[in-house]
RNA sequence: GCGAGUGUAGUGUAGCGGUAGCACAGAAGCUUCCCAAGCUUCUAACCCGGGUUCGAAUCCCGGCACUCGCACCA
C-alpha cells in the first residue's frame, strides 16, 4: 500500500470495517465488518473452504463458541487463565509474578495470594532497579460465563480447534477410519487480549478458519506430494532466508515434516489466490525457545505490511498432544488404529471364577463380577474390603493380533481471517498516477460486487435498460450494484475504492444497438460488449480478470 | 495495565469561555455522450458523565476510544 493511504481511514469511510458499537463509544478489540467488508470476508472464507476441500480428505464441522471447562483444561488453556503480574513501583516495568518467583528458585504456585505473600516475605526486589512491587494483578486471558450458581462456568473458546480435537472418533468414523485427513472449521475465537490495538490486527473477537490434519505418527504424510510449481520465501530459525519450492524445502530437510511443508504451499496459492501480494509473504520458523511444549516445528506465514511483517497463518506440527490430552482428561478412547502384520500374542485373561463367587456372595455375586470385568483388584461389600484375587481365574490365550491403536499427530494450519484481510487491503490498495484517486485491486472474486451497472446520464430512458440488465445480472447470480447518482466519473471512483472490478454502462449507444461498455477497475480502459453477451462474458471475468 | 498525547458532521480539519466554520463525501435538481467537472438547494458534528461559571467544544475531574512508547502476546 502506498503510504498516504489510511486503510483506517477508507475503510470506515467506504464500509469496509469500522469500530463497532461506536454510538456508544465502542469497546476496543470490537470491529464490523461493513456492507463491503463483510462481502468481501464472506468471499475469502467460502475461496479458501473451496481451496481446501479440494486438497483431499477434508471434513468441516461447526462446533459451539461456548466452550465446557473441562475441554480447556485438557487443552491447557485454562492453566493460562489466569496472567499474574507485578509492576515495579519505581521504574513501572511490569513482570509475570511466576516468572520472577521461578527465577529465584522457589516453588511457583498459580495463587495470587501465595505470590504475593512469597513477594513479600522474601521482600523480592525489581530485577532492573530494584525497586519495590505493587500487589500481584490478574489479568484474565479467557471470556468466562456464568451459567449460574453451582454450575461450572462456560469460556468463550480462544480458538476453534478444541472442537475439532474432541470430535476426533466422530470424523475418525467418517473417513472409515482411516488416516490422514482434515478437519476444518470457520469461526470466531475470543481472547481477552491486554491491549488490542492497530485495527484487524489484534481482536478480541476474531475469525479464522482453521485446519486439523490428522496424521499416524509412522506414515507422517499428506496425500498429495509438496508442491513444487511455486518459490516461496522461508525464513529458517537460523536465520537464513531461503527461496525455494515447497518439495525442496521437504526434500532438504529445511522442513522435516511433510505435511508442514504441504501446507506452507497450499497457504500460499491461496494467499496468490486471494491476491495477496506474494513478493509480501514469507514463511518464518519459529525459534527453538518460542515453540509452544508441545510443538517441534511451527512456521508462521507472514505478510508486510505499514504495520511491518504480521504473522497472518500459523502452520504448527502440534505432535500427539491435542488427542493425546483430550484421551487423558476425558478417559476415552480417541485412538487410531493402524493394521500391522497379523501375528499371535500371548495374553492372559481374567475370568471370575462363577462358582466360587456364588458360593461366597449369593445374590450379591453381580457386583463381583462387575468389579472383576471392570479390572479391580478389591472391591468394598457388606462394609468389608474383599480381595477378588481369588474368585478370578488367569488363563494364558494366544490371540492374532492384526492392528494397534496409537494417538494420532496433527499438523495445524490456522489462517487468521481479519488479519488476512488486514494485510489483503494493505497490498491491494493503490493511487492513480494522474489524479490521486484510491483504488482497490482485488481480484474479482474476491469484490464485494462484480460489477456497478450505470446508465451514463440519469435519464429515464437509459436508466430503464440500465435497471433491467441489472435484473438480469442479478437473476444471473451475480452479485452486482446499480447507482444512478452523480456523474459517471464519481460512480467509477465510488466503487474503484471498495474494489468493484467492473463498470458497466448504458449509453445511447446500448438504446441502438443494445451494446453496452465495461470499464476495468484498474486500467480505466473499457470494451463494448453486446447485452446478450453480459453474462458469458462476467464469468470469464470472474475467473480471468483480463480484457480479452 | 502504566506513561505521554489526542477526541469537533460520513471523512479531513478551524475555533480554545459568549451556544460552531471550511473542504471533501452524501441527498434533491439543473447541466453534461464516459472518469470524484460546474451551478442551485439541502442534510449533517463539539466522545460520554459530572463539576466550576451568568454562560463550557473551550477550564477541572471521572469514564470510553484512538495514537505513540513500555509491558503482555499460540
Amino acid at each position: 500500500m502506498k503510504d498516504e493511504i489510511d486503510q483506517e481511514e477508507v475503510a470506515k469511510r467506504r464500509g469496509i470495517y469500522f469500530p463497532a458499537f461506536s454510538i456508544y463509544g465502542g469497546s476496543s478489540g470490537l470491529f464490523d465488518y461493513g456492507p463491503y467488508g463483510s462481502l468481501i470476508k464472506d468471499n475469502i472464507q467460502n475461496i479458501w473452504k473451496e481451496m481446501i476441500f479440494s486438497e483431499g480428505p477434508v471434513a468441516m464441522l461447526d462446533s459451539p463458541a461456548l466452550t465446557l471447562q473441562n475441554v480447556l483444561k485438557a487443552s491447557g488453556h485454562y492453566d493460562r487463565f489466569f496472567d499474574y503480574s507485578v509492576q515495579c513501583k519505581s521504574c513501572n516495568t511490569k513482570f509475570r509474578a511466576d516468572d520472577i518467583v521461578e527465577s529465584l528458585g522457589l516453588k511457583v504456585i498459580l495463587d495470587r495470594d501465595y505470590l504475593n505473600n512469597i513477594i513479600r516475605e522474601k521482600g523480592i526486589k525489581c530485577p532492573k532497579c530494584g525497586g519495590e512491587f505493587d500487589d500481584v494483578r490478574i489479568h484474565k486471558l479467557m471470556f468466562q460465563v456464568d451459567q449460574g450458581e453451582n454450575m461450572d462456568p462456560l469460556f468463550l473458546r480462544p480458538e476453534t480447534a478444541q472442537g475439532i480435537f474432541v470430535n476426533f472418533k466422530e470424523f475418525y468414523r467418517f473417513f472409515r477410519e482411516k488416516l490422514p485427513f482434515a478437519v476444518i472449521q470457520i469461526g470466531r475465537g475470543y481472547r481477552n487480549e491486554i491491549s488490542p490495538r492497530r485495527g484487524l490486527y489484534r481482536l478480541r473477537e476474531f475469525n479464522m478458519m482453521e485446519c486439523e490434519v490428522f496424521l499416524d505418527p509412522k506414515d507422517e504424510k499428506w496425500v498429495k506430494e509438496p508442491y513444487d510449481d511455486i518459490k516461496i520465501h522461508y525464513l529458517t530459525n537460523k536465520d537464513e532466508d531461503l527461496f525455494m519450492t515447497p518439495k525442496e524445502a521437504y526434500e532438504k530437510g529445511i522442513i522435516k515434516s511433510q505435511p508442514l511443508a504441504y501446507f506452507t504451499g497450499f497457504a500460499f496459492k491461496f494467499y496468490s489466490r486471494i491476491g495477496l501480494d506474494v513478493n509480501k509473504i514469507r514463511f518464518r520458523q519459529h525459534k527453538k525457545e518460542d515453540l509452544s511444549h508441545y510443538s517441534s516445528d511451527t512456521w508462521d506465514a507472514e505478510a508486510l505490511t505499514d504495520i511491518g511483517w504480521i504473522e497472518i497463518t500459523g502452520i504448527a506440527h502440534r505432535g500427539t498432544y491435542d488427542v493425546g490430552r483430550h484421551i487423558e482428561y476425558s478417559a476415552r478412547d480417541l485412538y487410531a488404529q493402524r493394521l500391522v502384520e497379523p501375528h499371535k500374542e500371548k495374553k492372559i485373561e481374567l475370568e471370575p471364577n462363577f462358582k466360587e463367587i456364588k458360593r461366597d456372595f449369593g445374590d450379591k455375586a453381580g457386583e463381583i463380577i462387575k468389579a472383576i470385568n471392570n479390572g479391580n483388584s478389591t472391591v468394598f461389600l457388606n462394609n468389608k474390603q474383599i480381595s477378588l484375587e481369588k474368585y478370578i481365574i488367569r488363563k494364558e490365550v494366544e490371540v492374532t493380533v492384526d492392528r494397534e491403536s496409537f494417538v494420532p499427530i496433527v499438523v495445524e494450519p490456522s489462517f487468521g481471517l481479519d488479519r488476512i484481510i488486514y494485510a489483503l487491503l494493505d497490498h491491494n490498495f493503490d493511487k492513480r498516477e494522474e489524479n490521486g484517486y484510491v483504488y482497490l485491486k482485488i481480484p474479482p472474486q474476491v469484490a464485494p460486487f462484480i460489477a456497478g451497472v450505470y446508465p451514463l446520464f440519469p435519464k429515464e430512458d437509459l436508466e430503464k435498460v440500465a435497471k433491467d440488465i441489472y435484473q438480469k445480472l442479478l437473476n444471473d447470480g451475480f452479485k452486482v450494484i446499480y447507482d444512478d447518482s452523480g456523474s459517471i466519473g464519481k460512480r467509477y471512483a465510488r466503487y474503484d475504492e471498495v474494489g468493484v472490478p467492473f463498470g458497466i454502462t448504458v449509453d445511447y449507444d446500448t438504446l441502438k444497438d443494445s451494446t453496452v461498455t465495461i470499464r476495468f477497475r484498474d486500467t480505466t480502459e473499457q470494451i463494448r460488449v453486446s447485452i446478450n453477451d453480459l453474462t458469458s462474458k462476467l464469468r470469464e471475468l470472474l475467473w480471468t480478470g483480463k480484457k480479452n
